[in-house]
Parts: structure tokens; sequence; C-alpha cells
DNA sequence: TGCGAAAGTCGACACGGTGTCGACTTTTGT
DNA sequence: ACAAAAGTCGACACCGTGTCGACTTTCGCA
């Protein structure tokens, strides 16, 4: 079964042609995505813009849910990386706040597309719905500890950090979904707005 | 056309055999959601339920979207129904906000299940998505209604009363959206959580 | 009361996307 | 250099969709 890392003998396993064709399909369903979106959208486009035949996509996805999942599959790995890279800020909340603000917001600038529809189809698939289910955790998690760290009641029940933060995490992923579907600059206003609710649900307002 | 309210002489006019058929539809349809989800869910499974041929289904709406939206529609005169019912209420900003977030549970109490379907729907359904927004943009009004009386700033722009309303908005949409899929109990944390948020941002914390 | 138009019903059809199967060709390891 | 594994493809069966034309029922009105 292609896709899934080949136990790569030292670094990099050679990059097989099946995993050549791999990226091709993904990368040409990005581009279809922007295009047709991704409900009209047949394996048989996914085919065409590999240049290969239908049958032969099915050797690689056994159906273009499964294609799309593998394509967000390899985003979110990308947002993790950075998410990553920037770990470890002990700074006051005030900053912590408008950093993590800042950093979705460009998540959201560079993914917003395949975001949108990975979540679009999460309803229908299963797997999509898991994986963003799971970051959001990881965010919920963040954001209920820079909560907890500016005063925040750490008790669990319908008012304590945990429950407070996920409810503020659902209003970013949903106030950026919809930004990005419009344009970049209502992205930034819509990252504003989150910094400023989120500080006043932190108890700094200014 | 059916479905259309016929320019009804009088009050009422007569439920034609026609009326009766498309009640049946969409309470057919609406069974099948909990059963089968729209994603799975045919004509012919429709057709089967209001005991006629599939051919004969077309003649009531040209597509399940179509059937889809016409339910939905109906779900949300009655929301609309009730929030007329329920209009005025000048008291105190904290009543205002703790009267309006249980109004709003109740209304996913009674059909959270359409609404979910209806919001999964959304993305791929054009007049779904102009219902929901229609009646998101009634809420945003009432939600920024409230923040100004409570002192918050009217000007627009990202910190403004009607940015936060809408952020807010979206954060109660999704928060209840998630809950209602959980269970009532759920949905009742969810609604104090959300009451919660809505008043640090309103500035009147406890 | 009967009659004609509108409303409602249905079987049959064509179409398009899906997924599978078996045979064929290419690549890879030894 | 050769066998097994990886990759490719045409052809097929299946299923849900939407349409069409003929038929039956309902209803307003003369």
């Amino acid at each position: 079964m292609p896709g899934q890392a080949r136990a790569g003998r030292r670094r990099s396993a050679a990059p097989s042609k099946g995993d050549l064709r791999e990226r091709q399909i993904l990368d040409g369903l990005a581009e279809l995505l922007a295009v047709k979106g991704f409900d009209a959208l047949t394996i048989g486009d996914l085919a065409e813009r590999a240049g290969i035949s239908r049958a032969s996509t099915y050797f690689y996805f056994s159906s273009k849910q499964e294609a799309l999942v593998a394509l967000f599959a390899r985003t979110v790995e990308a947002l993790r990386e950075k998410s990553r890279a920037a770990a470890g800020d002990p700074a006051a909340p005030e900053e912590a706040i408008a950093t993590a603000v800042r950093r979705t917001r460009d998540r959201w600038h560079e993914h917003g597309l395949v975001m949108r529809v990975a979540i679009d189809q999460s309803p229908a698939i299963p797997e999509l719905a898991a994986l963003w289910t799971e970051t959001a955790d990881i965010f919920i998690d963040a954001i209920a500890t820079i909560l907890v760290r500016a005063g925040g009641e750490a008790h669990d029940g319908p008012d304590g950090a945990r429950a407070v933060a996920r409810a503020l995490c659902w209003m970013i992923e949903r106030t950026f979904y919809h930004a990005s579907a419009v344009s970049p600059e209502a992205l930034d206003e819509a990252s504003e707005t989150c910094r400023v609710v989120w500080l006043r649900v932190a108890g700094l307002a200014g």
C-alpha cells in the first residue's frame, strides 16, 4: 500500500515512481479544489490531471474521499511542524494571546482553501473529523493554559477554563473559516477581533 | 408548482392532495435523516417512505437537496415564530444574555438534528447557506444591541460591537452544534459556558 | 351533472460516476 | 537475467439520477 511512509531505510527513502505519482495526484487535487470544489470533481478529473487512467488512480486511492484525507493529513502535518518550531514561549498572557492568534491567522492564510474543504467534508468523512478535532484539542489545551495563567479558574464544569477554551477555539475556527473565504484582509480583521475577545474573556480587557 | 403558499383564499387554503403529499415527503425526510443521514439517502428512499414512485417524488422536489431546503425553511420559520413571540424585553443586559442563550438552547433541543444537517450541507447548497446566514444576522444584531447596551463600543472595525457580536454568534453556533450531537446534557452545559463567555465579553464578569 | 383542464402518478429510458477484475507492462532486488 | 512486486489499463457491471410521454384522478365551472 503506497502512501504510508515506507519504513525508510537510511534518510528519506528512495522516492519510488509510485510516491511521485501519489504526490502528483494530491497536487492535482489541491488545484482542482480551487477550480471545481470537492463535490463536483470525479476520480476521472484526478486521473486526467495526473496523466494516468481512471483505473490506475484507484491503485493509489480507493476514493476521492481517501485522497482528500491524505491531502489534509499532509496539511495538518505542516501545521504541526510550524507549531513545533515555535513551541515554548513563557511570555505574558497578553503576548501569548497575540502571538497565538497571529500564528493561527498565518496558517489560514497559507492553507485556507484546504482547511475549508476539509472542514466542509468532515461531517461526511470520519477520518477528516478525527484529524481536525485532534488538532483542535491541542489548540484548546494551549488556550486553557493561557487562560489559567491569566487567572482563570482551572476547575472543570461549564465555566471552567477547559470549557471556556473549547468555546473560544470554535469561535476562532468559525470566524477564520468565514473570513478566509472572503479575502485576506477580512482574515486580518477577524484575527484582531478574535484577539480582543480572547483578551476580554481572559479578564485582560484594555 | 406545489409547496409555495397557494395564494390562500380566505384563511388557510384548502390542503390539497399535493400539499399533504409534500408534508408527507418532508416528514419522511426528517425521519430518514435520523436513520441514514443525508448523504446516504436516495430519492428512492424518500419515495418509498411516502408510498409513491420515485418519478412522482420529482413532481414535488427536483432533488433531495431541494427537499432539504424546504424542510429547513419550515424549521427556520418555526424558529422565527418563537423568536417573534418572545420579542421586546428591555431587561438588564445580564438578564437579556441569560434568556437569549436559554432560548437558543431550547431551539437546539427541539430542532438539533435538522439544524445540524442543514449546516453540514450549507457549503454544498447555497439556499441553505443563505437561510442560515440570514438568521445568523438577526442573531448578530441582537447580540450587538445587548453589547452596546452593556457599554460596548458601537463603532465599526475589528473591535467594534458588530464584529465582536459576529464572533460570539459563531462561537455559540459551533458550541451548540457540537454539543447537540453529543447529548441533551452536553447542550445544557454548553449553554452555560456560552452565557459565561458572553458575560465576560460584555464586561459583566462576576 | 357532466366536461375539460390542471394536478398527480408511473414505467421505462438514457446518462454519468463508481468500483472491480483480469491481463498486460514496467521496475526492482538478487 | 529473471522472478516477484509494482504499476497500468480497457472493459464491465452496478447504482442513483433525472426526464419523457402516456395514463388516471381531482376539481372548478357551465
